[in-house]
DNA sequence: CAGAAGTCATTAGCGTGCTAATGAGACGGT
DNA sequence: ACCGTCTCATTAGCACGCTAATGACTTCTG
């Protein structure tokens, strides 16, 4: 059934499209989420530290390239870590730690309005259909890694 | 639940992966797809009318754009509507059409290999859920629509 | 302590997708 | 027949994500 392909794509795109329109509103956009999401949680970390805390895989090019749009939009700082010159370290703005509970609360919302018409039932039960898809694929590419 | 909205993109960022890859060993990108979905079904149509009869909404200079890189490759050709001078016809080569059988089974291989651990019943939950989402979020679009 | 090897961030270059601006052509009204 | 309007494709410019190449800095080894 390719149809589920086209369903699953679709919905990521509806649901991306609103997601980067709410955080907008915040002066945040849609890719620059993971980054915040781990340096709220941990602030100053490098690149490297980022892509590999993220709860989604990321490569360090696009921290990067996400986080010098993100300097120039007053959301965080490099700094280079004394200790250690190949390091750089990112540090958040007032702006971007006063975003974080709008943000949140948004993205929250978002993922609620979207499910308002699901049972817990079927909320349930998709998330535990999305988790399957998950391991069944990464469970394959751990397996490559395996042979390569 | 922001988890929600984190399984479901990484759900799809591993999809559209593995996707490209097997698409690849045909010598079509997964940006491709769309266009030559609608292009197998009916040859000849221009820009528009593919943005318009896609089953994923997908903008004209999307279309262009990847209908440049698809002449590049040599999997189509572009004429002009002799009847109408706006018009921009594409027309695919056979070497597009021959990759029809083979992607198409690539795809239908991936939904069921990624969906290999499910069961029917939660296969069904979960386009079931898929629909019911978009659904949600696109009824709220022609909403804002209206509006406007 | 010097040079090789390893570990970083960054840059280069690509594909995919969007909105806004542009320009060519068709068409309706006068 | 002309001119404004509408309808196209296209271009410009951006965000986001990837891989491969580069260059700076550390660290290990002889």
């Amino acid at each position: 059934m390719d149809e589920f392909l086209t369903l699953l794509t679709q919905t990521h795109k509806l649901l991306a499209a609103a997601s980067d329109e709410a955080m907008s509103r915040h002066g945040v956009r849609i890719g620059q989420n993971l980054i915040l999401e781990v340096l709220w949680e941990t602030d100053g970390l490098t690149p490297g530290e980022i892509a590999s805390r993220s709860r989604l895989p990321i490569t360090t090019p696009t921290i990067v390239n996400t986080a010098t749009r993100m300097e120039a939009a007053g959301l965080l700082t490099r700094r280079r870590d004394p200790n250690d010159g190949r390091l750089v370290r990112l540090y958040l703005t007032d702006r971007a730690r006063a975003a974080q509970r709008p943000i949140q609360e948004a993205r929250r919302d978002l993922a609620e309005h979207a499910t308002a018409t699901l049972t817990d039932e079927e909320r349930l039960h998709l998330r535990t259909a999305l988790t399957k898809i998950i391991q069944q694929l990464t469970a394959e590419a751990a397996e490559t890694d395996r042979e390569g």
